[in-house]
This record gives C-alpha cells, structure tokens and sequence, in this order.
DNA sequence: CGGTATCCTGTGCGATACTG
DNA sequence: CAGTATCGCACAGGATACCG
C-alpha cells in the first residue's frame, strides 16, 4: 500500500510529483465529459440513454468509453437488470459521490462566471 | 452579453447544453496540466522556469500552450520584465484566484482519497 | 532565461452504421 | 435498449534542438 510519491520524501500524496498516481486519477478526469457523467449521476442512477440524451452532443462510442474509465477508477457502478428490453443502470459509488462535490463546484463556478470570463476575452 | 444558452429557455448558464460556451471553458481547464498551473500560480508569481520545475515533467512547448490558453481565457496574467537576462513573470488575475478555488479543491480531494481509489482498483 | 521550431505518437473525440 | 465496429481527423502531449 503505497503512502508516498517519491520514496520517503513526503507522507502524503503530490500531483506535481512526476511519479505520483495521483497524476493519472487527475488526468482521468480531466477530459470533456467525465466532470458531466458524474454530475448527472448525481441525480441518482441513469441509464445510458438517458445520459446521453443529458449530455448534449456524446456520441455513444464515447460515453462508453468515460462510463468504463469511471467505473475502472471506482467511481461508478454498473449495473445489469437481466429483462428484455436489456435495462442497464449506472450509479455513482461512494467515491463517485466523494467526487463529485469538487467537480460540482468546478461546473457550477464555471457557470456562474461564464460571463465574467467572457467579458474578458471580448 | 450572453445570459442564456438555450434561447430563452433558461436564464442562467448550463454546461449540460451544448451550445453553451460554458463547455468551453470546462473543456478548456480540463487537460493534463491547466490545474496543475493555475494551483502553481496560488503562491504568487511565478518565472516560466520556476513553472516548469514545478510541475515535474511538463515540456516547455506543452507548457507554453497551457499559459497561453490561461492567458487566453484571462485566468493567468503575464508580465515582462525588460532586462538582462529577460524576466516574465505569470500571476493568476482576480478571474484565475477565483477558478483556484473549485480546482484547489479538486487536487487536495485527489491526494487525500487516491489510497481509497487505490484500494479500489485492485 | 524564456521560450520557438520541428517532428512524432497516441488517443480523444466525433459520425455513422450495425448488432445481441 | 445498450451498446460495438469502423473510420478518420484533429490536436494534445512528449522529445529534442535551437534561438534572441
């Protein structure tokens, strides 16, 4: 179980350090639609196609691709309810619900200053 | 000035909706390195070579790209110093103290959960 | 010191068509 | 319904060398 990034010299974790794991759960996240699936989830478990149909514009190969990348990491959960029509329901797991608060206030401060930002760039 | 994404039908911004320029920013902040700077920056102003150690790894074209998307969007100031050897210094302006925060946030959660994330994965 | 220039690779992302 | 298969493009990202 690993405590440090660089062999002894910090207790904790560091994203600046190189080497550290935190580095790629951080650039896991940081792609155009994750930050969007885990804040849809929030409203409790969806399925795929109404998620997509909440996250304007995701073609189905790439909400595949961030759903299986989140769920990797462990921060959702996908179930399968055996039925036909096949029903498959995906839902925020305790670190999916840990995470989200932190994306959530990214979106919602991006949104509150959109037109501060936009005000600055002419 | 923009107040809706969606002609009319809401009266505040909304990332979920395609067209609204919000994607663009969340997009814009959401790539390898721009958390990683604009948290650099917190400490006060910083010298490209300064950045550029900091954040282990990061090449001088990639970070170069970074600034100036930041300066772009106007999180991130730069400020030349006429002198022998050349001095620049990049500061994070009131817009990039205020983005700081949600990203802040996001880092320190990543460090402090990444055993739990860890343990997780397998 | 603070970058550019150049080249290269990977892959994120999108569109579309198709399937169990 | 819930994806997979396939194709293709654009660009992010990395390595290295060089310049004012």
């Amino acid at each position: 179980m690993p405590m440090t990034c660089r062999t002894g010299l910090h207790d904790r974790h560091d994203v600046y350090a190189a080497q550290c794991p935190c580095r790629d759960v951080l650039d896991m996240l940081a792609n155009k639609w994750s930050a969007l699936v885990v804040g849809a989830l929030e409203d409790g478990p969806q399925r795929f196609g109404a998620l997509q149909r909440r996250l304007e514009g995701v073609s189905p190969k790439v909400l595949t691709q961030t759903l299986r990348r989140l769920e990797d990491y462990g921060f959702v959960d996908r179930t399968i309810y055996p039925a036909v029509p096949l029903h498959v329901e995906y839902a925020l797991t305790d670190l999916g619900r840990g995470v989200a608060g932190p994306l959530g206030l990214l979106r919602s401060w991006v949104e509150s200053h959109l037109d501060e930002i936009h005000a600055v760039r002419g």
